[in-house]
DNA sequence: GTGAAAGCGCTAACAT
DNA sequence: ATGTTAGCGCTTTCAC
């Protein structure tokens, strides 16, 4: 008896067969502990039969709120991210969150697009790994929700970042190479992308304090295959070629290295290079690439936790948290040729 | 005058900041053409003033129907699916839906759990991308909605799939292996990761077909570096090793080739591989390894479409997308040396 | 411990 | 062309 009408059962259908109300089915479905035993199973029983699920959506709309965190995700060849999420999904689900990614791709404007929509869904909270929108854009989302950034800088008080210290890193990996006796060490650079003005200041710094200015050379790059080899190409075209190269993160140094390997130069025998991020690429024994590490899956984790501080009132002001990079050192630098 | 009493704006607060109807404003909202000029920008005006944005959750609930995708991935760090992604999330767009991603951690049963959030989220349809679960909880799953299996052969009938011909592409490898003069030729399996069983008994057949039974030799692996690393260390700690190995799948083939760097051996001179799916990795010109290519970013239109077909009513029965796979030759296969 | 009723923000008839 | 009304499926007071 009672199936429902039509289309999906719904919790009317449930208490109908149970014989109770609908809030006592909501009662029990939502675990509640002041329902005796015999109406409880009872209840049970008929959801089970009536293959029920409840509707997140109605629950939604009258909780006004969704326990759902949208993630904005700029690229996801990068295997960075790849990590990053793992982290992030893990503490969203411990703490009874769901998360809803988009991602978008890195020409367009579609950012923008992709934000309206995860907006609209009514999401709790939104957490964007390096974004290239500008900061406006970010700004006024912050206005609708709390927003946690994942590696790029905020200078925006209204919203919570975590990032690695980039300037910092590019600092390790500057006085690495010095270290080992290079001079003439160049930077390719990530254009615009998150993090790469950081990384892009901590290099010159870093060989400015080392009184190296003169040997400052950048050129830019981009987070990419295609951005690290054309950084090789002008680098190397020129009558003084660097010793040592720091490519602006392991995708891009990964280009280089493959456009190194084109014109004949060894790696590290002729020239040194150092990626960015030590991601799973970097480790691969082929590659083994000099880089830095961010601890990724804790960025990940780390940015869940903020934003739940904030959707909980738990704290006010803006939380900026700034990780240690540390250097790995792999099989891509060695001293510059005695020449 | 009139901002909402409290929390986001609705559409009456719109309507009464615009002197009209909430009904009116609805249809400005969705762009109906009946509106004349002047209330629609009167109506737009408003709007815009109180920051109004329309709640995706209300419009869900009485239409019935959320426009969203929900898809399930069981690996991001394996760069096959991010491709799979980009035309996944390009087509959903473009016919206007978006896509709601859930990353499950392979190992725990997780995957059923992250499908229940995306049915009670009531998700139009499901996509799911190289699945481990079993047969019997995607069947259920498609009783609620549409669902399109990528990368995943199905046997089902009330469900779609889009997959490449596993065997077929396995087919190749052996081919192109034995023409190279190879006849002890092993294979590193996936374990019970979608497709595996697929790759496997397309080596196993093929080998049978050049009469080089004999020389069948299955070692368990899976879909990770691990996979790989374990396979060559079982392979070659025996007395009687190939000189070929067909991996699993890309990331595989990597952990085996690390794993017979330091054993000493020198691909492809002593030792050929091959991998699957031409992902990324492959490419880069450290590796460059010979593997099969699936055309990825067409799979994940093609799932799209499938399901909106589906959702549509365009089509009653199941279709089942089987690609014909692409032998990518690169550096990683040689004839045997001579011994 | 259980039920009745109101309402979340919107769309979809149906009027006018 | 615009307004009125009745829900969508659920949670949440508030009674009992």
């Amino acid at each position: 008896m009672s199936a429902p009408k039509s289309g999906r059962p719904t919790i009317i259908d449930v208490a109908a067969a149970a014989g109770v109300s609908k809030s006592l089915v909501s009662l029990v479905m939502r675990g509640a502990k002041n329902v005796s035993l015999e109406k409880r199973e009872l209840v049970l029983a008929s959801a089970a039969a009536l293959g029920y699920r409840p509707n997140a959506v109605a629950r939604t709309l009258v909780q006004r709120r969704s326990h759902l965190i949208g993630v904005l995700l700029s690229d996801l060849h990068n295997p960075f991210f790849a990590e990053v999420i793992d982290g992030l999904q893990a503490e969203a689900g411990e703490r009874g969150y769901s998360t809803i990614m988009s991602v978008v791709d890195q020409r367009e404007n579609a950012e923008r697009r992709a934000l309206d929509t995860l907006l609209e869904l009514r999401i709790d909270g939104l957490i964007l790994a390096s974004p290239m929108i500008e900061t406006g854009g970010i700004t006024s989302s912050s206005k609708e929700v709390p927003v946690v950034l994942v590696a790029r800088h905020a200078r925006i008080a209204s919203v919570d970042s975590v990032a690695n210290d980039d300037p910092r890193g590019a600092s390790l990996i500057v006085q690495h190479l010095a270290e080992l006796g290079h001079r003439r060490i160049a930077h390719i650079d990530g254009g615009n992308a998150a993090g790469a003005a950081e990384r892009r200041r901590g290099y010159e710094r870093s060989m400015q304090k080392r009184e190296l200015t003169e040997f400052v050379q950048i050129v830019p790059g981009a987070y990419s295959d295609e951005g690290g080899r054309q950084g090789i190409a002008v680098l190397f075209d020129s009558p003084t070629p660097p010793t040592a190269v720091f490519v602006a993160n392991d995708l891009a140094a990964l280009g280089a290295l493959s456009a190194l390997a084109e014109r004949g130069l060894r790696v590290p025998e002729d020239v040194s290079v150092v990626g960015y991020d030590n991601t799973s690429l970097a480790a691969v024994s082929q590659i083994h690439l000099t880089t830095v590490d961010q601890p990724r899956p804790d960025m990940g984790r780390t940015a869940v936790r903020l934003l739940l501080e904030r959707l909980t009132g738990k704290r006010e002001s803006a939380s900026h948290v700034l990780i240690p990079p540390r250097l790995v050192v792999r099989g891509t630098t060695a001293p510059p040729k005695q020449s």
